[in-house]
RNA sequence: GCCCCUGUAGCUCAGUGGAUAGAGCAUCGGUUUCCUAAACCGGAGGUCGUAAGUUCGAAUCUUACCAGGGGUACCA
């Protein structure tokens, strides 16, 4: 529908004004001035001389469209009203499985990698949100036809990892008696105790390489429960063992203006106006952004058209250096999109929950799951835009459980599907199209016009990537849909509006369970 | 010091160049013999952190300042 109106308005302004412009399509505040709205003549004040009221009575006296009922000039702004019966086609189709699908992402491959945390302890809530983010976001890119790959990197090299395994040998050595002094920085919680006692049982000797597998198997599981999935799971060890990291180097230097200097025996990246960071430890090793230079090549290489990286705010400082070398080497950096999501901080009321994986303090995302459960979780994230540091309060997300919005939404959903059913036991048809005409009544015009809503937002969360418009609307559309069931009694009613009353339910249902299948939530029949 | 995020109703947050700035919670009042009251309707509640600038038009863009949070490793 906001296409065929651009397609409109270009094409008018065109005529008019031999000029091409990009004019905003958006809903005016309020319904008596119509159903879509442009700025177009403003664009043009300027250009040709003439007030913008003038202008849109001009575009306004030209347009045509078979889908416009009246064009009107108000305050320089272009008003249209659409037909009646183009709002019903639109509604017509609403009830079909794929409806909001587009294919404007022309198939382009889009690699989305996300989560990537540490392989040395359970995944914490930080991990849970950009987990909600990653998935929503794939599902939405993918209904506008991208074709989506997640992808999972895993940090299975340097120190942390060592430290792991450190961390479990020792707690070996004291679960056998010994007195043992840990480290400060070892990593203690009762994952480690559970670790060690395995590999006592399973005679392990390498303490790393067990712990890191061990810990992978805890992080899959929890994100299985979270209901997340990954195309590929990609080591940082087996991108080394191959050499990519060696060759990021040796192409870097190979450069006819090597970026790199020498100082105090390490090997620093020097590039713009940034002080320099280290490449190469001076002990020969590298640090964390070679790898993963190595990994972003190869993310390109695979020919991806566009790459997706959701990280922590802790990351912000490595992305210049990520970008400048990935440009030295010749690849398309402008399609490489990078989102921070912030962090989160845990409340219990007002007491915050402070986090440190080091000391073993913190709430995974199972724990989270056993207290909120998984559909509230998932909601009450993504309604966050990813740049928002958040307080996820989880005495708030479980007292007020019932009046979550993931909650108000969902029962949206289960109260139709139980009219639905209550319909057909009463032999009434909850899926025909005839005698759409007869609705009347401005709830009934205002949920449709809300339906073709979910298209334009759609098409808006997946090129702004962010997930959490689709959370508004649909909590406007339930609204929308809950001020109509409260107002119109559909069986029992007139008796010729039962029909496309119940057509227009199930529409809604559709749109709803839609809606939260792209966020990862569950659509339950009753409640 | 430098970098990043944030500042909108009592609270939690939408709104990122358009018209009279919105929602939920909290609060006050009302709605159930009838398809799910986990719902609905109404009232009250605003110097959009401050100031200047850009613009026909600014909560939205620019700059400066103020306030809160985070980062500032040869950890990742």
């Amino acid at each position: 529908m906001r296409h065929k109106i651009d397609g409109f308005v270009k094409r008018t302004v065109k005529d008019l004004f031999g000029m091409e412009i990009s004019p905003e399509i958006t809903h005016p505040p309020s319904d008596d001035l119509g159903d879509y709205s442009s700025n177009a003549a403003f664009l043009l004040a300027k250009k040709i001389h003439k007030s913008p009221q003038d202008i849109a009575e001009m575009i306004a006296r030209k347009i045509e469209g078979d889908i416009i009922e009246w064009a009107k000039a108000i305050s320089g702004f272009l008003n249209i009203k659409i037909k009646k019966d183009a709002w019903l086609e639109e509604l017509k189709t609403a009830i079909y499985r794929d409806y909001g699908n587009a294919c404007w992402g022309n198939d382009m491959r889009v690699l989305i990698e996300f989560v990537s945390a540490n392989p040395t302890g359970p995944l914490h809530v930080a991990s849970a949100r950009a987990a909600s983010f990653g998935d929503s976001l794939s599902r939405i890119l993918q209904s506008q036809g991208f074709e989506v790959d997640r992808e999972y990197y895993i940090d299975d090299s340097g120190k942390q990892v060592e430290l792991l395994g450190k961390s479990i040998e020792l707690k070996i050595k004291e679960l056998k008696g010994e007195k043992v002094d840990f480290p400060p920085d070892a990593y203690k919680g009762d994952y480690i105790i559970k670790l060690a006692k395995k590999a006592i049982k399973e005679n392990i000797c390498d303490y790393t390489k067990f712990g890191v597998k061990e810990v992978l198997k805890m992080q899959k599981g929890a994100l299985d429960r979270f209901r997340i999935t990954f195309s590929e799971w990609i080591s940082e060890s087996e991108l080394k063992e191959k050499g990519e990291a060696d060759r990021v180097i040796e192409d870097l230097q190979e450069l006819k203006k090597s970026p790199f200097v020498k100082k105090d025996g390490a090997l620093w990246f020097i590039a713009g106006k940034r002080e320099g960071r280290v490449f190469i430890r001076s002990d020969g090793s590298y640090t964390y952004i070679v790898p993963d230079i190595a990994y972003h090549r190869y993310k390109f290489d695979r020919g991806y058209d566009v790459l997706i990286d959701l990280l922590g705010p802790d990351h912000i400082d490595h992305i210049p250096e990520l970008e400048k070398s990935l440009e030295l080497l010749g690849y398309p950096v402008e399609n490489l999109l990078v989102k921070i999501i912030q962090w989160v901080t845990l409340k219990r009321g007002e007491e915050k929950i402070k986090m440190s994986k080091r000391s073993g303090e913190f709430i995974t995302i199972d724990e989270l799951l056993d207290e909120v459960g998984v559909d509230a979780a998932r909601y009450l994230f993504l309604m966050r835009k990813s740049s928002m540091p958040m307080d996820f309060d989880l005495e708030l997300a479980k007292e007020q459980s019932e009046r979550n919005p993931v909650y108000y939404v969902q029962y949206g959903h289960a109260r139709i599907s139980s009219l639905l059913e209550f319909a057909r036991e009463k032999n009434y048809i909850t899926d025909s199209p005839e005698k759409l005409n007869l609705l009347r009544k401005d709830e009934e015009w205002k949920l449709m016009r809300k339906i073709t809503e979910f298209k334009e937002v759609l098409e808006d969360a997946a090129k702004m990537k962010e997930p959490h418009l689709l959370c508004y609307y649909l909590l406007d559309l339930s609204k929308f849909y809950h001020n109509f069931y409260q107002k119109v009694r559909i069986i029992g009613g007139k008796e010729e509006l039962i029909q496309p009353r119940l057509f227009l339910s199930n529409a809604i249902r559709n749109v709803l369970a839609m809606g939260l299948s792209l966020l990862g939530v569950s659509t339950p029949e009753r409640m």
